[in-house]
DNA sequence: TTACAAACCAAGCGCTTGCTTGGTATCGTT
DNA sequence: AACGATACCAAGCAAGCGCTTGGTTTGTAA
């Protein structure tokens, strides 16, 4: 586990994942990645944890609440994480690869489950926790547009920022469902690859 | 309509959206996309219709069934599209234009939803069904593949063509999500800064 | 005018769903 | 030894689900 992680779990921001609650939280990452959320039941949540259904409303209110944990702490995971891969890189071209680079090993690292619920997910919300997430989610996007539009400035890039960011989003969320790691393709070769769409 | 669509009708590829048949797909396509497929029953769909729940089932014997000829019919239409489109353009660089242009027509044009449905209710189908589909899909992504095959032999492109298709996939899928047809941007300003992601 | 198929209704069946209830076992702390 | 908090079980309820059934209306063509 990441030192970033350490901390967060510390502060009560992100659940010791070797708590009920938090080995709840990871089977229900797990089912509602290769099931999807509507088609996970109570029921299969509790077998795979090895408990009774009814058991898991003595964790979590309802099950949509389940699903907003997993988002909420995914957000507060990936954004320290990325802070951090954006400080530690110098030039924006070497900042812009951060960025990619930390963004895929969030979506194929251990978050991998959470973060594609995170994506994919978004429309099992309610529009009130669907405007939350957004909320949560913004110091994150700030990261990016900030660190392209440097990257823009200094003239690697003759692009939209926004738009340039959110073909990123979809680019980089759809590998979830064809990249396997441990193939020929390092994770390092897919950052490069991506790169190549941003900067020429 | 297309001229293309005409034909597809006729040859009873793609129903009549005039017939009772047709009506309910497009319903169900709208609703699919809006709420997701799990979350839209057979009453919501009869609803907005206008018949009773089990009258839907005269016209299908299950709800994947309604799911699944959404899904196949799209197919069938954006790939003779796809095809007229390739063929009329004659450069490699206009040729991987048109590839763009034409796939950002198809998820925002009148296709809109059901393609939508396509790319993002994909687990909903069983796998049977989602092999099924995917042997459809072949036809155009080889399309797409061969166009950029050929652009990357004329030295227009210098990255690995499957990947940079599936980069594509996904950020022009994502689009449906934020992009908004009628506002500052058009179609053919989004296909411009698309073509930036492929060709330096 | 009759015949027939396509399109639909009214009613409801059997099952699954998220969630509730009332009670019990297992802890560390006092 | 007594206590309260945490984690759980056993049983089941009310609502909603996809789909079936038997019968009726509507359009079309002989």
């Amino acid at each position: 586990m990441q030192a970033t992680t350490q901390s967060l779990i510390e502060s009560g921001q992100v659940t010791d994942p070797e708590s009920p609650r938090g080995r709840l939280l990871a089977q229900a990452a797990h089912l509602f990645k290769t099931k999807g959320y509507e088609r996970t039941t109570v029921r299969d949540l509790a077998a795979a944890v090895g408990i009774q259904s009814g058991s898991i409303f003595h964790h979590f209110r309802t099950k949509e609440d389940i699903l907003f944990a997993i988002m909420a702490e995914t957000i507060h995971t990936i954004t320290a994480r990325m802070k951090a891969a954006v400080e530690a890189a110098h030039s924006p071209r070497d900042k812009v690869r951060a960025l990619i680079r930390c963004e895929l090993e969030s979506i194929h690292g251990e978050t991998s489950e959470a973060m594609t619920v995170l994506v994919y997910e978004w429309r099992s919300l309610s529009e009130a926790r669907q405007a939350e997430i957004l909320k949560m989610r913004d110091e994150y996007e700030q990261l990016w547009l900030g660190t392209l539009e440097s990257a823009r400035q200094s003239g690697q890039l003759d692009v939209n920022v926004p738009v340039l960011r959110r073909f990123l989003t979809g680019a980089l969320s759809w590998t979830v469902f064809w990249y396997k790691p441990g193939g020929d393709m390092s994770l390092d070769d897919l950052a490069d690859q991506a790169l190549k769409l941003a900067i020429k």
